[in-house]
DNA sequence: CTGAAAGCGCTAACAC
DNA sequence: GTGTTAGCGCTTTCAG
């Protein structure tokens, strides 16, 4: 079953029925509604293949991730997928597990399939790579930061005003010995955490600690080798910042197995809020930085660039805001809870 | 840039460039040496649109999972991922969220984008639905349980043997009352789970007691919800087996609400083994089910339907197996613990 | 407002 | 062993 199917039945052109399909507003509304009927009755869908072939236009959009087991990106595939086929666009994802050989691999892939653009969601580029999309003019968005240039947009997410609360909420429970591990090396997104952190830390007027700043890669067992350099230090802070939850759970974790207590011995903050973090044990205070928002901005930046109107060729501002959600891995630093109860006696 | 660029530079016809492409190997092979180093030295590839509208195959298979954000599916997306773009296929997933009118759309995606074959993982099938895509024969692959027919494979997985080797841990520890979380009604994998669990408890000499066949979801709050209710019930069980990992997560949650530890007062095991279940407090005692052999053999089973050549006509017969992995969430039943200490000083 | 016709880039007969 | 040619199913000028 083809066009030509449906012109016969509706004793039309297959032009009509093209132009029917495709809501060009000039047809005979009769006309079309006699076209639809027969549509409809025979289930007939066009084949995208074919309209692919000579419109240019896949109505495929694509999206490149680091690592798809992390909680953290099946959220936000999610909302893409959702946003992305509500416009009438397929989706085409592939995750590069940080390994350049798999990005470009990643690249090729998109490029075959004639992706009509791609959401670069790795938080951090292989900008030679992504030349070969750019230079074929494929509409692009990055996460933070990328390279400038027609069809390009890049996605601002303001890591500060979560970090921020994050470091006063410490702050404001008495702590002054914070420490934080980092994402990778490199990425653009991990060094923004440290940076905010840093920053908002000397706001509440704390001198960063060097020795407190762990190297860590976004996974859980980075997040538990972390916790365990920590511990061999000869003196611990009371509370620690992650650079995402994955890594927080790991500290968790190594805490319990080094018989720790959280928050009791250490609090601990992560970023992301994945959805498991309400479980943790105890359950997680993060920072917030919202999947729907970031999948419906890259979605949305794409259609602006793929389906071009002048107007939509000004840029626009793509602003991510991100939020503390407090829950129980924080509290009062070591010792602080030893006085707290015996003020709240002496007052009775 | 097209076949026919490569054509002119290299000298020779269309057609020669095609064969060459698809290795087709009546091609002299000097010409073909030339044919390659033109593409190479252009960078050229041919265009998947035009070939798939052609040659009737799009080289896509598809993947419809139940929810993308249970991190069972992830693992077992990437898996699919990696084996079928090694043989050179493109993947469209897509997610149900248990949703009838998702899937209905899910399916049509499928067939808009004329995938070569489909995976149906979503553990639980929506018989009238599939029936678009076995009536126009697309080669289908289902977990368990499927309708019959030509290019249609089911996966069978053996749930018994990794449940048993779970009670039978259980009942090795000294538990006698073990309660059961199921998942979904109506799903064929949940469904399965709690008859090798029934079985297995009666092997070992042990009859069920309903009150302690708890209803779940698969989800983190079923989970909780189950325990919640179990708290409730006069006589407690010692341990519980949970039809997956994120409803045994649940259930550690609310023990830890409840102020109760596992496994001294509870001893739990889950179902999948994901990754975090290492990292869970304590870590999750779980039954190992492969995403990776589960991913190869739909691809393989797609595969043979789609590349179809008379031997694999015959069916194959796909078996997944499943094992105990024991981890610290499971312990001696409560009270055991206080004997065993004793014992142990005696001897010294 | 509608139809005829020319391709989109490729594969697969079919000739040579 | 290689080239010529007829489509695959659709969109899109260009006439009418």
């Amino acid at each position: 079953m083809d066009i030509r199917t449906i012109a016969r039945l509706a004793n039309v052109s297959i032009a009509t029925v093209s132009r029917t399909i495709n809501r060009v507003p000039t047809v005979n509304p009769k006309i079309a509604k006699r076209v639809w009927e027969v549509i409809e009755e025979l289930d007939y869908f066009p084949n995208t293949q074919a309209r692919a072939l000579v419109s240019g236009r896949s109505w495929i959009l694509g999206l490149i991730v680091s690592e798809i087991t992390n909680p953290f990106f099946p959220e936000l595939i999610q909302g893409f997928e959702d946003i992305a086929v509500e416009h009438g666009y397929e989706i085409l994802v592939s995750s590069t597990n940080h390994d350049p050989k798999r990005m470009s691999h990643c690249i090729r892939r998109m490029l075959e399939r004639k992706v009509d653009g791609v959401a670069v969601m790795t938080f951090g580029i292989e900008a030679p790579l992504l030349d070969q999309l750019a230079q074929r003019k494929v509409p692009l968005v990055f996460i933070d930061v990328g390279p400038d240039g027609p069809g390009i947009n890049v996605l601002k997410v303001d890591y500060h005003h979560g970090i921020r609360q994050g470091v006063q909420h410490l702050a404001a429970l008495g702590h002054r010995n914070i420490a934080f591990v980092r994402g990778p090396e490199g990425l653009h997104s991990a060094e923004s955490r440290l940076d905010a952190f840093l920053v908002s830390l000397r706001e509440c007027g704390i001198a960063p600690n060097p020795a407190w700043i762990l190297s860590g890669d976004h996974t859980l067992e980075g997040g538990m080798a972390a916790m365990q350099q920590l511990l061999g230090e000869k003196n611990m802070p009371t509370a620690v910042m992650c650079s995402n939850d994955m890594t927080a759970i790991g500290v968790l974790h190594t805490m319990y197995r080094a018989g720790l207590r959280v928050p009791d011995d250490l609090s601990v903050i992560g970023f992301d809020n994945i959805h498991i973090a309400e479980v943790t044990i105890p359950p997680l205070t993060t920072v917030q930085m919202s999947r729907f928002d970031l999948a419906k901005a890259a979605v949305t930046a794409l259609r602006a660039c793929a389906e071009g109107t002048e107007k939509s060729a000004q840029k626009h501002e793509y602003n991510i805001q991100t939020d503390l959600v407090v829950r129980e891995s924080t509290g009062f630093p070591r010792g602080a809870m030893k006085d707290l109860p015996k003020k709240v006696r002496a007052k009775k």
